[in-house]
RNA sequence: GGGUCGUUAACUCAGUCGGUAGAGUAUCUGCCUUUUAAGCAGAGAGUCGCGCGUUCAAGUCGCGCACGACCCA
């Protein structure tokens, strides 16, 4: 327990002064009547001015300022849905209430009842007639003024963000309404969400480190899903042909402004459908999204404006790598003037990397921060594609695309490979071509592949990151912002 | 993993060349019945992140550690 300061100390003598008078600190038997955004609705409706004749509302919430008179005080008190100003009279309340007002603090809870009325300033407030104590706070609220601006006590201490900064309520309500649009969007395009498991056997879906645990009746090693991908495939064989998935994937990696430990994925699949047909898709439900969150498809991302209107620019790896790093189409073509370009830029490979992950690293340092308006990126190369299917002109490369906004990776699909012979052979490949240094190695999931062997229908599958669409439509700079409490290392224990 | 910056009252922040620890908000006392960053007068409040070192003297200089932010890998 940590030792009480002055302030703490003084909290605890005031409540119990409170009880003293016979107050119930913790009390649960008032009912407001109204939300406070219902109570300044209501107004709005009435119009004019408001002489204190009107009906009467009960309103409850956290007193967050006070400005006291002796005989009389204003305060604002705030409750889920917005905030209004109080207005409480030594004459009106009565003596007794008024006593007990005098010892409420900034940071209780209240309630207040009584008619409307305008104040000489403007403000709508309700003039109260009763008072009603019901939750003490022992601690203080930080500063009216500046607010909590500390991160590390922001996220650490998210209640108290929560309660004194709005644009973060703000932000979290987006996140919900972004989610529930998703979901919105893909039911009414006949997908069944579904609900996959977060521990699995086999770590399969992705190539992350993943967290481990251990089951004890069984006695086996489980692993925290890095993925989905693989379960939901899964059902498309067994004949859902539309499915989803909004759930935490898990991986064992750092942390940063764009990674936490746990993070938000969206996942569905659809059979008889390939990449292209997802491309539509993406477009018109991100668009859509941003239309019904942020009211437009111009966004503006810190301080770049963004445009999410369709269509989006879609180019292969190829044509990015040309028209945004400007390498020329024949050292594209050419495997060992490629090598040496990328080791020109600083990339170190290793002897075991082929063209196709040449290009790829010469498309991440070089192309990929400067996507800032949505750009689908398609004909990945196979080699780092284990699992999506092969063009049909080019075997090199797969139906997949990578779509960036910001120069952020937003989302990633592919027309599923469904062939479980070539399936077994990438997988074995990939297996064999792990790194010495892996902690964790990579198993074949032969359950996965008798499965397929069954046969998958055609499908395409697509991931969407839902912490960094919603860092993209609200503004945050950092995925702890969207994330309501993010992974920290532990608090020491002698602060 | 590397680099840079930060950590001082409950909150937001000052603290000069190393010489008694400061302000605003919040809190407490008094006055004040339409204020809104209310006002006026007064008061209390600190393990200067933790540890070691240099020094007559460390919030300040050096080293290490913890936590955080940003950049790089």
């Amino acid at each position: 327990m940590e030792e009480l300061n002055q302030v703490l100390l003084q909290r605890r003598q005031k409540a119990q002064e409170l009880a003293d008078l016979g107050v119930d600190l913790y009390a649960n038997d008032y009912r407001p009547s109204c939300a406070i955004r219902d109570v300044l609705a209501k107004a709005e409706e009435r119009g004019d001015s408001h002489q204190g004749d009107g009906p009467e509302y009960a309103i409850a919430g956290r007193i967050m300022t006070v400005r006291n008179f002796g005989k009389a005080a204003f305060l604002h008190l705030q409750d889920a849905s917005g905030r209004i100003q109080v207005y409480v009279k030594r004459d009106e309340v009565g003596d007794e209430a008024y006593a007990i007002f005098k010892k409420l603090d900034i940071g209780d809870i209240a309630g207040f009842k009584g008619p409307l009325f305008t104040t000489k300033t403007g403000e709508l407030s309700i003039a109260a007639t009763v008072v009603k104590p019901i939750t003490k706070s022992l601690r203080p609220l930080p500063e009216k003024f500046h607010g909590l601006t500390d991160v590390e006590t922001r996220y650490r201490q998210r209640y108290v963000d929560l309660i004194v900064n709005p644009e973060v309520k703000d932000t979290f309500k987006k996140r919900v309404e972004i989610i529930r649009l998703v979901r919105d969007y893909l039911n009414n395009r006949g997908f069944m969400e579904v609900e996959t498991p977060m521990m699995h056997p086999i770590a399969g879906g992705a190539t992350a480190k993943p967290f481990q645990t251990h089951h004890n009746a069984l006695d086996m090693t489980l692993y925290l899903r890095i993925a989905p991908e693989l379960y939901l495939k899964r059902l498309l064989v067994g004949g859902f042909e539309r499915v989803f998935e909004i759930n935490r994937n898990f991986r064992n990696e750092g942390l940063s402004t764009r990674h936490n430990p746990e993070f938000t994925m969206l996942e569905f699949y659809q059979a008889y459908a390939t990449y292209h047909d997802l491309m539509d898709l993406t477009e018109e439900m991100i668009s859509w999204i941003a239309a019904e969150v942020v009211g437009t498809t111009l966004i503006t991302y810190q301080g770049q404006e963004v445009d999410l209107t369709p269509p989006w620019r879609r180019y292969t790896m190829d044509e990015a790598l040309t028209a945004v790093a400007g390498i020329p189409i024949d050292v594209l073509a050419d495997p060992v003037r490629l090598r040496q370009t990328a080791m020109d830029h600083g990339i170190s490979l290793d002897a075991s990397a082929g063209h196709g992950k040449v290009k790829t690293e010469l498309f991440e340092l070089l192309v990929e921060e400067k996507l800032i308006d949505p750009t689908f990126i398609t004909a990945y190369p196979t080699e780092i594609s284990p699992l999506a299917r092969r063009n049909q002109d080019d075997p090199t490369v797969t139906d997949r695309f990578e779509l960036f906004i910001t120069g952020r990776e937003i989302a990633n699909a592919f027309s599923e490979l469904n062939d479980p012979i070539d399936q077994r052979q990438r997988m074995e490949k990939q297996i064999a071509n792990r790194g010495d240094d892996e902690e964790i190695f990579p198993e074949l999931d032969a359950d996965f592949l008798r499965a397929l062997e069954y046969g998958m229908p055609p499908a395409a599958g697509q991931g969407i990151g839902i912490d960094r669409l919603t860092m993209l439509l609200t503004d945050s700079p950092s995925i702890r912002d969207v994330i309501l409490f993010p992974h920290l290392r532990p608090e020491s224990t002698n602060s």
